[in-house]
DNA sequence: TTGCATCCGGTACCTGGGTACAGGCTTACC
DNA sequence: GGTAAGCCTGTACCCAGGTACCGGATGCAA
C-alpha cells in the first residue's frame, strides 16, 4: 500500500543516465506521461519509468528521432492508425543502409584523394585529375 | 581593363547553385573572402569565386564541416601551422568509417528486431529474447 | 524550526548550416 | 528622372536534442 509511493524526478534521472532537465523535456515532447505529483506539486514516477527510459534510448540508439519514438509509444494498444513497430523498423533499416551506401561512397573519394596525393584544395581543384567531387 | 568588374552577389549564387544569403553567411564564416565593392557597397566577385564555391561544396560532400572547410582554406599558403590536406582526409576517412560501422551494428540489430517480428516496444523490452539494445 | 538539497515552471541558450524578414540604399533600364 | 529589381545591414528564426539559468516553493532531517 505505500510501496507505490516512486521516485522523485533526480532519482528517475540518476537511474536512467539522464539529466533530470530531460525528463521534463520528453514529458513536454510526449514521451514520458505525465506523472503524479506531490501535495506541493512534485513529480513521483512509478519504477517502470526507468524501463521506459531504456527503451526511449534504445530506439534512439536504432536512430528513431524523439518525434518517431512518441508515435512509436502512442500508438500502442490502439494500433488501428499508425504503422506498427515493425513496418517502422523496415522503413528506418532503409534510411539506415541508404547513409550507409552514402558515407561509403564518401570514404571511396576519400580514400582516392588521398592515394593522388593532392595537398591543396584549390590547387588540386584546378587539375584535371583531381579526384574532388566538383559538380 | 574593363573585363575585371566581376559579378554581383546574385549572380555568383545562382552560378553556384547557391541561396545569395548563403554567400553573406560564408563570408562571415571565413570560407570567402571579402569580395571589392561598387562605390555604392555592392560586392563585386572575382569570377574564380565560382570555383571556390564548388571546392567549398565538395569538401561538405566529403563530410568536412564548414569550420573544417575554413581551416583547410585558410591552411593555404602558410603551412607552417594547421595540417595539410591529406592530414585531415585521412582523420576524416577514420570518422567516417567509425560511423558506418556504427550504422552497420544499428542496420544489424533492425534487421534482428524485424526477425524477431516483435511489434511492441514495451512488452518486446519485458521479453528476454528482445533483440533491443537496452542498457 | 531551521537549514539545505531538491524540485518547480518559464525562458534563454547551444551546435551546424543555413533561411527569412524589415527597412533602407544602389543600380540599371527606359 | 522615374521606377523596379536588386542589394545592403542587422536581426530573428528554423531543425533536433537537449542544457543552463532564474527566482521561488517543497521536502526532509537534525
Amino acid at each position: 500500500m505505500t510501496d507505490a509511493v516512486g521516485m522523485r524526478s533526480g532519482q528517475l534521472a540518476a537511474a536512467a543516465g539522464v539529466n533530470p532537465q530531460t525528463l521534463r523535456y520528453y514529458e513536454r515532447r510526449g514521451l514520458l506521461p505525465e506523472p503524479r505529483r506531490t501535495a506541493g506539486g512534485h513529480r513521483l514516477y512509478p519504477p517502470q519509468a526507468v524501463t521506459l527510459l531504456h527503451v526511449i534510448k534504445a530506439a534512439q540508439r536504432l536512430g528513431f528521432t524523439l518525434e518517431e519514438v512518441a508515435e512509436l509509444l502512442q500508438a500502442r494498444g490502439h494500433r488501428r492508425h499508425a504503422a506498427g513497430l515493425s513496418e517502422r523498423a523496415r522503413a528506418k533499416l532503409a534510411e539506415v543502409e541508404a547513409r550507409i551506401a552514402d558515407l561509403t561512397v564518401i570514404a571511396d573519394t576519400l580514400r582516392t584523394a588521398l592515394a593522388a596525393g593532392c595537398d591543396d584544395l584549390i590547387t588540386c581543384a584546378g587539375e584535371p585529375r583531381c579526384p574532388l567531387p566538383l559538380p
